[in-house]
DNA sequence: TTTACTATTGATAATGATTTTCATTATGCA
DNA sequence: TGCATAATGAAAATCATTATCAATAGTAAA
């Protein structure tokens, strides 16, 4: 955990070299805390947890940096069709894909080996060069099943 | 092709009658104006083509009207993370997915069935009753590739 | 058909998410 | 240390979408 923290900030500071870029506090900050949330947050939601740690930090700021961190590669946007979108820590080895209730919001990460293939299959089928994908299955987990069935 | 057309007009009007809501001209140019439009198109983007008919279309009929539509089962919403929504027409027996070239914003439509089936597969393993998804590959289309290698 | 009721419309204001602007502050290097 | 450049935060601007509301149109009973 510790090591996996530090390759994401090595990363990032990293990706930011490239563009003659800087690491500072609040970058470190929002990286930091990304990774340590344990749902897919909002950037909205995720200002409200910072300004506890960093009254001062700006709302521009955090916006900012989760575009600059989904560029690096560390954060994945995802879209449920809320009307904002939600990230999600994306590192090495962890693609999934989501199944969201759409009663309760609830959501299960799921990764099917089968499924990729047959994206990767299809994108060379017409020539496209796959660079990544969304996929979303929506559906109502089973205690809202039970919830409607009384 | 004016069969289906009937058969839409159909389904709309008696969507609405199920919850005491009239068809209206406003929503008859609508829906016959999006079964016409070969690509998907923004609410914003029909309504200007909307105007072009009649003049004094409102922004909002044409968003409620989508709305309506999109319920109806008539239409379809589409998110490829543009920060607009898009619509297609969703009749009987045309449910695909879509491949969009990040480049040149070209897209094609497909359909797998082993995709579809490992779906319904994986929400049924999750206890989820399964109601939508949305899938979308992104990648670079053979012409855009082409034009980067210059 | 009149009347009374209800749904729809379009103009406009409001909202919510995200981005831009810009003056100020912080950082890295000569 | 001192300049050149990048980053920040507050506030304004933008963009898509939704809500409000007075005016209009459709329906159905009398
Ligand atoms: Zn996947
Ligand atoms: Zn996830
Ligand atoms: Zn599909
Ligand atoms: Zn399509």
């Amino acid at each position: 955990m510790a090591a996996k923290q530090k390759d994401t900030y090595k990363i990032f500071t990293e990706f930011l070299a490239e563009q003659k870029q800087r690491m500072t506090n609040q970058r470190e900050l929002i990286l930091k805390t990304l990774c340590k949330q344990k749902k897919h947050v909002t950037a909205e939601q995720l200002y409200e947890i910072l300004k506890k740690t960093d009254k001062s930090i700006g709302h521009a700021t955090v916006y900012r940096t989760m575009k600059l961190l989904a560029e690096a590669g560390i954060a994945r946007e995802l879209n449920f069709g809320e009307g904002s979108v939600r990230y999600e820590p994306d590192t090495d080895n962890t693609h999934h894909d989501h199944l969201v209730c759409v009663d309760c919001g609830e959501n299960v990460e799921f990764f099917d080996e089968e499924i990729e293939k047959l994206q990767n299959a299809i994108a060379e089928k017409h020539g496209y060069k796959l660079q990544d994908h969304s996929m979303n299955l929506y559906g109502t987990c089973s205690k809202c099943q039970e919830k409607k069935s009384n």
